[in-house]
DNA sequence: TTTGACCCTCACATCAGTGTGACGGTTTGA
DNA sequence: TCAAACCGTCACACTGATGTGAGGGTCAAA
C-alpha cells in the first residue's frame, strides 16, 4: 500500500511515516515511479512505534527494540552484540520502572475519580 | 531545603526544578533573600514528576494529575469541574494503553533475551 | 487533455524538555 | 574580610518529535 493508506489506517501523519523511515524504523520499498510501497505488516509496526513513542521511548531505542519483536525467538541472535544485549537489559528495566510509575498514578487517578463520584452521588441523593 | 539539595536528592538539574515551577508543578516558598525553599514532600513530588515525564506525559497533564495524588480521597473534589473529570478519565485510559504497550514490549524483550541466553549457553556447553 | 488526488523532496517552523553561560547578589568558613 | 560555594534572573541554543508549505512529478477518471 502507499503512504496515504498507511497514514489513514494507522492514524499517523504522512510526515511522520517519512520521519520513521529516516530514523530507520521502517523500510518501505519503492515503486518504479518513486512512490513508497508498504506491506501489510507495516501497519502493526507503525502502531507499535507510535505506542512506544507515546510511552516516552526515543526512536534510537525503539530501533533496537523492534528486531526483538519481529521474531522473539531470536533467530538472528548471533548478530546481537554484547553491547546491544546490555542496552536491551537496561531498557527492559527502565520500562518496568515506567510501568510501575504509570500504574501507580493511574490507580491514584482511579481512586480519586471514584471518590469524587461517590461524593457527588451522596450529595445528589441527599436532596 | 534549598534548590541545590533538592537537585541532588532527586537527581534533577536545578534548571529543571525551576522549569517545573514555571509550569506550575511545584510551588516553593521564598526565603527573605529570594532563595527558593522546598519542603520535604517536594522530594517525592519531583521524583513523581520525573517519572511521569519519562513515561511520556506532558507537564500540562501532569499538572492536572498531581492534585489527585496529594489526597486521593478527593478532599477538594468540589473544585473539580466536569471538564477536568473528563480529562482525567481520558488520561487514565490512555495511561492504561501505555502500560499495555510497555508491558507487551518489555515482555517481548525479555523473551528475546531469554532465547539469546539459552542459545549462547547451549553453544558454550557444546564445546 | 485537463483536473484532482495522489506522491516526491526540501526546508523552514514550532513545541516541549533540557543544557549552558553570563552577570550579579548572598552566605559561610578559613 | 575574602574566597568558595551557594542562589537569583535572563536568554540563547540544542534535540527530538511534529507541522506546514513550496515546487514539482504521476496517474486515473471525466
Amino acid at each position: 500500500m502507499r503512504i496515504g493508506e498507511l497514514a489513514e489506517r494507522t492514524g499517523t501523519a504522512r510526515r511522520l511515516l517519512r520521519y520513521y523511515e529516516e530514523q530507520g524504523l521502517i523500510k518501505p520499498t519503492r515503486a518504479p515511479n518513486g512512490y513508497r510501497e508498504y506491506d501489510e505488516s507495516t501497519v502493526d509496526r507503525v502502531v507499535q512505534i507510535k505506542g512506544l513513542l507515546g510511552a516516552g521511548l526515543p526512536t534510537r531505542i525503539i530501533k533496537q527494540i523492534l528486531p526483538c519483536l519481529d521474531d522473539p525467538r531470536g533467530i538472528q541472535f548471533d548478530r546481537a552484540t554484547q553491547e546491544t544485549l546490555e542496552l536491551l537489559e537496561r531498557e527492559r528495566e527502565s520500562m518496568t520502572g515506567r510501568i510501575q510509575c504509570l500504574t501507580r498514578n493511574r490507580d491514584a487517578i482511579g481512586e480519586y475519580l471514584e471518590a469524587v463520584r461517590a461524593a457527588t452521588e451522596a450529595r445528589r441523593s441527599r436532596r
